[in-house]
DNA sequence: ACAAATGAGATTGTCGACAATATAACCTTA
DNA sequence: TAAGGTTATATTGTCGACAATCTCATTTGT
């Protein structure tokens, strides 16, 4: 998976990537304060570099700050989710569309070969596909796009909270067989230049998703 | 017109929104490099403000930043026209669904209270309407739509961007009339709770207004 | 007893100085 | 002369200290 080709420079570069990592993965806990000074010893930077930290974190939708009162985690609701995923089916639609008529052949090839790879996991019972693998097939679609602010709005604005929804919530179970055949039809319209149908595809996909982990958020509550 | 309710509450807070104005309005010129040291001495903060404010401009899409090199403004081109046309569409198609869906009543009669003054000054020709009014139209059914992420991707993330192309390029044309009938029958379709059909006119909408601004670009080159 | 005012403590906002890095001019050498 | 390395300069990145603001407990007055 070459997802995360990001690499971190300066010091406010590699606390950002680790508190967005401790964030999703529920290290530091959802709701929780976010003090600039305690962060500041933890972390052994100084408060400038934390502050730049959190700022961009804002920006990913992770945390909210007020002025002169400071930052908080973001807390989860199953309300924000359905808006995440209201968002998603609107950008990732519109991705499929793009990438549809953007895509070169390439490119188009070598997602068949990445959803070759993903069947036959799938086939032999493995669980990888669900994560990672899902994650790949979405992140090759909107690259594909082409679309510079939708790549940025989708990467980096609202893919880490998706994921932070996920591992916290344990959404990480079934629906794979029916996912794979909805990836196959999406990428079989992207195969044929139908623009049209590979927005509408992709969107029924995540709507099926939202109302999968919908149901399964119940099921905890 | 309620549109920048957003005040300023700190000194980052007041040099983001100056800057922000500056670039949008063309007076810090497209392409130019942003120096910390000397904006700060022509703002009259501290560095530290103006990197602060910096951060800011580049969750707007406003400036691109590289690691231990500096800040530039963007750079206008007809291709990063058409990809932001391209995430309006998804985006505020989205919205107009969202807002058939969730708009009150109270809130849909405000709009068509709206759209009537706006017939009243198409009527008598003022142009008022194009700039303005345009704006506030969208404005509302953007913040209509009631989800938090979608509303913060295109006010705070690339409503900012829109205008620049529109100011510096100088956008501020006709396309009155045509896009009173437009907007009024998205208002229709709002008051119907026809999510599907407001959401198709709107997206045609900005198609037929990218189309617009598309051509008066190739008059001007 | 309750409400408003006051003050102590803690947190965020801002600042100037220093360190690390990139850019460009200059020098060296083939 | 051109290519490569080196130094000088300027810019960004980081730091600790101080100022401004908020929070909350305590006090004060009715």
């Amino acid at each position: 998976m070459t997802f995360f080709n990001e690499q971190p420079v300066t010091a406010a570069d590699k606390t950002f990537f680790q508190l967005r990592k401790d964030i999703v993965e529920g290290e530091v806990a959802s709701g929780s304060k976010l003090s600039e000074t305690e962060l500041s010893t933890k972390y052994a930077v100084s408060r400038a570099v934390i502050r730049e930290a959190i700022n961009r974190l804002e920006s990913c939708n992770l945390v909210e700050r007020k002025a002169n009162v400071g930052a908080r985690v973001v807390t989860l609701t199953p309300e924000g989710l359905v808006e995440l995923y209201q968002v998603r089916e609107s950008l990732e639609g519109m991705a499929a569309r793009l990438a549809a008529k953007n895509m070169t052949d390439q490119e188009i090839g070598d997602l068949n070969v990445l959803l070759n790879t993903h069947f036959q996991k799938v086939k032999t019972g493995e669980s990888y596909y669900q994560e990672a693998g899902d994650v790949d097939f979405h992140y090759r679609i909107i690259l594909g796009s082409k679309n510079k602010h939708l790549i940025s709005m989708l990467i980096d604005g609202i893919y880490h909270l998706v994921r932070m929804y996920r591992v916290q919530l344990g959404m990480t179970g079934p629906r794979i067989t029916t996912a794979f055949d909805e990836h196959k039809n999406i990428v079989q319209a992207i195969c044929n230049r139908d623009e049209e149908l590979a927005e509408m595809l992709m969107r029924r996909h995540i709507l099926y998703s939202k109302n999968n982990v919908e149901k399964k958020l119940e099921a905890v509550n």
